[in-house]
DNA sequence: ACATCCTGGATATTAATCATCCAGGTTACG
DNA sequence: CGTAACCTGGATGATTAATATCCAGGATGT
């Protein structure tokens, strides 16, 4: 799995803890956590084409939150990086080669429909859980974050 | 991932339709769907460690399932071609950067935890599918193709 | 005007996957 | 025996995807 989407998750909870007053240079949101500037603006990019995040081009430009959290899934950002596609991807080796069945068109593969269950469990897991919640989860855990992350990116 | 676990999993299923008498060889599994002969090898040694298939080595060598259908399920499989480690990996960009919280080890990250839930969401159904299941879907579906494989791998 | 910053495409770099090859050991068969 | 078939494991190369940078263009605040 792409990278991009741990630090898309990252961004987007940083995002939501600076607090919604103003945007967010990509190259600020990467230096938090010493990412590469020009390739973690390729990915808050792609949020904004999914319509997680949104951009404020110009000076004093950069990103903010297009909706809160609590109405951003995990699926929404995993997609949004990685793409529709699912893990599995059935090449259908049963049409080559003498096992092809010569002609009308096959039922689905029962390989790919069993693997094609799992990723369906996956992806429910993935949209059960909002942005929100793992807020919570994170706030629980290290309580004095939030704070520390508004002051960084407080001071110029 | 790994397009491996493509061709293990409709391997498998091959050797259960050919049947226990005789262990079949890797160049004859990879005729069949006209897969990299030496390719395929590797991913059936794969699943000889993994203690899926059993081989026999020398003339008239070739590989057979360790076990019956039913007491494989996709998990198996998928771990013995994958490996242990899962889609998302949490590389701790919370520690790098001015982020730091120094000292003290952090609990685990809520995103890792999140990602984690899905994981095991993906995994548990995997866990629930056996190739018996698999096999019977399909047998439902292609009901000629049992014979039509027994039948190419009997012939020399 | 000028500096800042997003946008999107082009491009380079690095790692993972896909695939082949070979030497070594094992077994059937003549 | 000895030879051909076949698995084993490591080394190696080719191909593709992921990672990362760069630049021209447009937008915006000062």
């Amino acid at each position: 799995m792409n990278e991009g989407v741990e630090w898309a998750l990252h961004s987007c909870l940083n995002l939501a803890w600076i607090g919604e007053e103003r945007a967010v240079t990509a190259a600020r949101l990467a230096g938090y956590h010493e990412l590469p500037p020009a390739y973690l603006n390729k990915q808050l990019q792609s949020l904004v084409r999914a319509g997680i995040l949104s951009s404020v081009p110009g000076c004093q430009g950069g990103f903010r939150l297009a909706r809160s959290l609590d109405r951003i899934t995990l699926m929404d950002v995993v997609t949004a990086i990685e793409g529709p596609d699912e893990a599995f991807r059935c090449t259908e080796i049963r049409g080559q080669g003498p096992g092809a069945t010569t002609g009308r068109p096959t039922a689905e593969c029962a390989i790919a429909d069993a693997m094609g269950r799992a990723d369906l469990a996956w992806r429910r897991e993935l949209a059960a859980q909002t942005l929100a919640d793992v807020r919570a989860r994170a706030e629980r855990q290290a309580p004095g974050a939030p704070d520390r992350i508004r002051r960084w990116f407080a001071d110029l």
